[in-house]
DNA sequence: CCCTGATTCGC
DNA sequence: GCGAATCAGG
């Protein structure tokens, strides 16, 4: 396969709408995320947004050896321009220390379903928000303003954001929950 | 282990 | 120009 334009006009397009590069891949067909990164790279269009100052003075470069000039002496920074970067006006997630009110989860499920829970809970992978894929079941546990807090992470049932007994309480039938009776 | 983008370098 | 291999990191 070669890059026509269609395909670098896809190429751009799923890239600007924040596609990762191995999505593109697919929805191309006949490339990998690799050759797609490589593309991206060479069309210049590394970084999505065009907000991104030019931080990075330098990283740990990659692999390789410099093998550079290096005269002798590195000559203190030359003035890097220090952009002021302004951050989006992030919103307070969790005050923290308040009671939260009762996420939509564990109220009104059927006894069964608590109780199988309860017992995923305990076998639960604890893993954590960078852990999760597609693949690992996304159910919250414990408090998200406290440290007590983990997903499940347990394999998920495929296509569903949840293992397989975390589905069970997630996906009640409307029609299951009348038994309230108090 | 899953995934992400970044970089290098032989072709 | 291309992209596999590799790296760095979530």
């Amino acid at each position: 396969m070669s890059w026509t334009d269609e395909r670098v006009d896809l190429l751009k397009k799923m890239w600007s709408e924040g596609q990762s590069a191995s999505q593109i891949a697919k929805e191309l067909g006949g490339v990998t995320r690799n050759a797609v990164i490589g593309k991206v790279h060479r069309l210049g269009l590394s970084n999505r947004a065009g907000a991104a100052p030019a931080p990075a003075p330098e990283k740990k470069s990659a692999r390789a050896a410099p093998a550079e000039p290096a005269p002798s002496k590195p000559a203190a920074k030359p003035e890097e321009k220090v952009v002021e970067v302004t951050v989006q006006p992030r919103k307070p997630i969790v005050p923290a220390g308040q009671p939260l009110p009762p996420q939509p989860s564990a109220n009104e499920i059927s006894p069964e379903a608590l109780a199988t829970v309860r017992e995923v809970e305990k076998s639960a992978k604890r893993i954590s928000l960078m852990e999760l894929t597609e693949r690992t079941c996304k159910w919250p546990i414990g408090d998200p303003a406290t440290d007590d807090f983990w997903f499940c992470g347990l394999a998920v049932q495929q296509g569903k954001p949840y293992c397989e007994a975390h589905v069970g309480v997630a996906f009640q039938p409307m029609s299951n929950r009348r038994d309230r009776r108090r």
